[in-house]
DNA sequence: ATGAAAGCGCTAACAG
DNA sequence: CTGTTAGCGCTTTCAT
């Protein structure tokens, strides 16, 4: 090590300041941290990962970072690992499986002590791999579990009840919801938290107002332009989330009509947007303690904190 | 090497074998491979790093991924590290200095290949450790050049004609501006840039007119209610971005006032709002190009593609 | 209280 | 065509 012995003293020494063991003479540390100071010295930490199998980073797996939620949750994950001194290695699928397969392989090539997947397509080969080379793994909504694999899940149940409840009480009977995209992913317990709130709030379901999205702006609106060439439309929607209702609302102001006034529309991620009633599900504190289930699980929070 | 003698080779061969070198007779690589795909081997990247001093990373830095401009701006740059197979470490400063300071530390040990730092807190510090360790720099609207360190800048000047130009087809005459933070900062480019545009319209600036946000939503509300507690009032606002102006629409909603009635409101960032009436100053080919400037600078992206 | 040395996994140079 | 080896920087054990 040329910078040791600048400072006079062995890389072992050194590396016993930097890491602030005892084990040094109080002249020599502060002599050492001068001169690391003075020539701007940086560990390599790629040294350190490769002799411990330890990169103090953890990866963060997102479908689509356009959607307000993300950002929002971006934002605590990466203020929890900064507080604990981890970096983030944040990658966006855009929902294409082979963009996630890719992902997960670069942050097994990388290292990450733990990652946090939040996009929901149904690929298991790519997990599989991460529980392979046993890395803890948490995934959000999948509902699915396995030894290495955590699951953070959402309340759907009572979130759609507290919707439900909400559009009862301003005297909506005719309630739709617009759903996630097709297929067999998390979608589905979303829809049927919806049912099953519905009929706990002795509504009937009308199966015509249940429609399909993507989680997309762009789905909320092909969705609510179905809901409006229908005959008997519902008054009051629930979307799967707040770029759907996003979505709905533009075609709703595009062809003249207005919320509240022709229709409520409910959200569910609770995003900054006015205008709109929200159930305050994802609200700050649920998504923060979202990300701390989500770290817990990855081992580097403790269970309390 | 373990895996390299299930394989029945040498860790050389199978070096070669991943990084597609052609001097390995084609039945060994096939060999290899087979064996790499049953034993799901995944090589160390910080081996390489080590060996190297490359990491295939790249640091981005953002002062607040809440700004809807930013997730706009990572789509972007993600994107374009994917296609050349790097990573992205990602961090938010908050506005924190000392966040910004820690931040670029710790990208400094991870041994990032190069920083696009797009937070405007200008501490020099920081910023000189990133070029004492030669680790290529780039810098969004700081307007400032050394070696080693880019500056991609917004073309404030042409944006902030667009905007008068268009106010004043709209017969505006009444214009005021909401900028950033106060302080020697890039804010200051846009007030003048404003100043200018105003005076190459031949529209009188109103020194009242001219109030100061923080780039977020409380600063468009508190610079709005102090522009609505004015006996003369403006009648169009130019805000620095899109965050102020939103901040400054829902003043104006709450005050009983509307736009476009009561008042022109034009935001600086293209986000996607509707209601609004916007110059594409920030549109997604600029965007896209600011990136590749970005990523041109530290040297990743060829100069065509 | 400090130094010497080994070893983490990879790859380029060299030897065969 | 393939194997051997050195060395990247760090930390820890073992000497001293």
């Amino acid at each position: 090590m040329i910078f040791a012995k600048v400072a006079g003293v062995s890389s072992a020494t050194v590396s016993r300041v930097i890491n602030g063991s005892n084990l040094v003479k109080p002249v020599t540390a502060e002599r050492v941290r001068r001169v690391i100071a003075d020539l701007k010295f940086v560990p390599y930490g790629s040294a350190t990962t490769l002799k411990y199998g330890r990169s103090s980073t953890y990866g963060l797996i997102i479908p689509d970072i356009t959607n307000p939620f993300f950002p929002e949750f971006i934002r605590s994950f990466e203020s929890i690992l900064v507080d604990h001194n981890q970096d983030m290695l944040m990658a966006t699928t855009d929902f294409h499986p082979s963009k996630m397969q890719q992902t997960i392989y670069r942050m097994l090539v990388r290292k990450v002590d733990g990652i946090a997947l939040l996009a929901a397509e149904i690929e298991t080969e790519p997990i599989e791999a991460v529980i392979h080379h046993r890395v803890p793994l948490v995934t959000m909504d999948r509902l699915l579990l396995a030894p290495g694999l955590s699951d953070v899940a959402i309340d759907y149940a009572s979130g759609m009840n507290q919707a439900v409840q909400h559009l009862k009480q301003l005297r909506h009977r005719k309630i739709g919801y617009i759903g996630g995209s097709d297929g067999p992913t998390i979608s589905d317990h979303r829809v049927r938290a919806f049912v099953n709130a519905m009929r706990s709030a002795d509504l009937e379901v009308d199966p015509a107002f249940i429609r399909v999205g993507n989680y997309r702006i762009t789905g909320g609106e092909s969705a609510m332009t179905e809901v409006l060439a229908l005959r008997h439309r519902p008054t009051a929607l629930l979307t799967a989330n707040d770029l759907t209702a996003i979505g709905a609302l533009r075609v709703i102001r595009k062809n003249g009509l207005s919320v509240p006034k022709d229709f409520s529309i409910v959200g569910f991620d609770d995003i900054d947007l006015s205008d709109i009633v929200y159930p305050a599900h994802y609200d700050p504190l649920t998504l923060a303690r979202t990300c701390r289930g989500v770290l817990q699980s990855a081992g580097i929070v403790g269970k309390e904190s």
